[in-house]
DNA sequence: AATTTCACCGATAGTACTATCGGTGAAAAA
DNA sequence: TTTTTCACCGATAGTACTATCGGTGAAATT
C-alpha cells in the first residue's frame, strides 16, 4: 500500500484511470459475459462517473475492441515465450513434455483472458471475435512451425491441409485440458501433459527425420 | 405448398405458432447470438405481435430454456443414433472410422444447434449453459463407454481420470474438426476422419484385449 | 342458439442502458 | 500571476426492450 497520496501528473492520472477501466472490464467480461459489460458497471467498478467513461473510450464498442486487442496480445506473448523456453529442456522426451506443459501453464496464468477468448471465438456478434480468431490462428501457426521443423512431410496441398488439421487438433486438445484444469476436473497439470503426449504419439508416427534441430513438439 | 387453408383446430394452430417461435428462435440465436434474441424479433419472425409472445412462453428466459432443452435433446439423440449405427461396419478398421465419421455427420446435420451449444457452453450468463454442459457430458460418457468396452484399463482412480480426460480430448478433437468443416476450412469430411484416426493411434496403444465384442471407437 | 374460452391484437407503463451537454476546479502553460 | 486545458461531474434526452392489460372475434362447448 502507498505511504501517502502520490503526486500524479494529469496524464499519469488519466492513464491510471484508463487502466482501472480495462481491468474492471476484464473482470466483468469474465464474470458476467459480454452482455453484462455496461458503461454503468465498468465506470462504477473503476470509481468514476458513468459519463466520464467517454473521456477514455469513444463508446462501449471501443472498450471491447481495446480489451480484445490487449487480451490477444497478452495470450500470444505468453504463448511465444512458452515456445522459446520449450527448447531449454535437457532431452527429447522432456522437450516434448515442455512443449505441451508451457502453453498449458501460460493459459492457466491468464484464465480470464483464456475464457473470454474462448467465448468470443464462437459469438458472431462479438467485437472481440476477430481477436479471438487471430489468437487461435497464431496458436495453430505455432504448432505448424514446430511440426514442420520436426520433419513433418509437406509434399503437396493435401499434406499441408493435414498438417493444419493436426495443428488445429493439438490446439483443441490443449484448450480442453486447460479448461478441465481450470474447472477443477483435472487437478494435476502433469496428468494433462501425459494425455497430450498420449495423443501426440498418433501423429508423431507421420514424421520424417528432422531437418533441423528439434525445437518444440 | 398447401393447396388451400388447412382447417386447423385451435390447439393445432397454437402448437404451430409455438413451433414457429422455436424455429425463429434457433435461427436468430445462430445468426446473432443470445443478445440478439429479443421478443420483438422472434415474434416478428414468427408472424405474431410482440405481446402474443407471452401466450406461448412465460418470459424471454423461458424461451431460451425451451430452446436449450430441445437443442440438447436433438443433438444427444443424433449422437445416440450415430453410436448405434457405428456397430454395423464390416470390419474393425471401418468400425473405427464409422465411430468418428457418424458423430461428425450428426453434428453437420444440425450446424446451428452445434454452434449454439458451443457458444452457450462458455457463457456464464447463458440459460442454455446447463444444457450445453449436459450434452458435452453425454458425449464424454459415450466415448468413455466405448473405450471401456474396448478394454481400456480402469484399475484405479488415476486410470479412471485418464479415461475421462481422453474422452474429453476426443470430444474436443471431434468438435474442432466439425467446426473446421462447417467453416469451410476442411472441405472433405473423410480427411477429418483420417485426422481423428491418426490421433486415436496414440491412445489405442493403451488398450488391453477387449472384454466384449468391439462396439465403437 | 347461447355461452364460454382463448389466441391474438394494440397500447403502454416500466426498466436499463447509451451517449451528450454544460459546468467545475485543479493542473499545466503562458 | 493570468490564462488555458481537460479529466471529471450531474443531469438528461434518446433508444430499445420487457412484460402487462383490456379488448376482439372466432373456435369450442353447452
Amino acid at each position: 500500500m502507498a505511504v501517502a497520496g502520490a503526486p500524479l501528473s494529469r496524464s499519469e492520472a488519466k492513464d491510471l484511470t484508463r487502466r482501472r477501466l480495462m481491468r474492471a472490464g476484464f473482470a466483468i467480461l469474465d464474470a458476467e459475459g459480454e452482455a453484462g459489460l455496461t458503461t454503468v458497471k465498468v465506470a462504477r467498478a473503476a470509481g468514476i462517473a458513468q459519463s466520464s467513461f467517454y473521456v477514455h473510450f469513444k463508446d462501449r464498442q471501443d472498450l471491447l475492441r481495446a480489451l480484445g486487442e490487449q487480451a490477444g496480445e497478452r495470450l500470444r506473448e505468453a504463448m511465444r515465450e512458452a515456445r522459446m523456453r520449450s527448447g531449454e529442456a535437457p532431452d527429447d522426451r522432456e522437450r516434448l513434455r515442455a512443449a505441451f506443459r508451457l502453453p498449458l501453464e501460460a493459459i492457466c496464468r491468464h484464465p480470464e483472458l483464456f475464457r473470454i477468448g474462448l467465448r468470443a471465438r464462437h459469438d458472431p456478434a462479438s467485437p472481440l471475435r476477430e481477436y479471438a480468431l487471430a489468437t487461435a490462428a497464431a496458436y495453430r501457426a505455432h504448432f505448424v512451425a514446430d511440426l514442420t521443423a520436426m520433419g513433418f512431410p509437406v509434399a503437396d496441398e493435401g499434406d499441408r491441409r493435414r498438417l493444419e488439421m493436426i495443428a488445429d487438433g493439438v490446439g483443441a486438445l490443449t484448450n480442453a485440458m486447460a479448461l478441465g484444469h481450470l474447472e477443477g476436473r483435472y487437478p494435476d497439470l502433469e496428468e494433462a501433459v501425459d494425455v497430450l503426449v498420449t495423443f501426440s504419439r498418433g501423429y508423431l508416427r507421420l514424421l520424417r527425420p528432422p531437418r533441423r534441430p528439434f525445437n518444440g513438439i
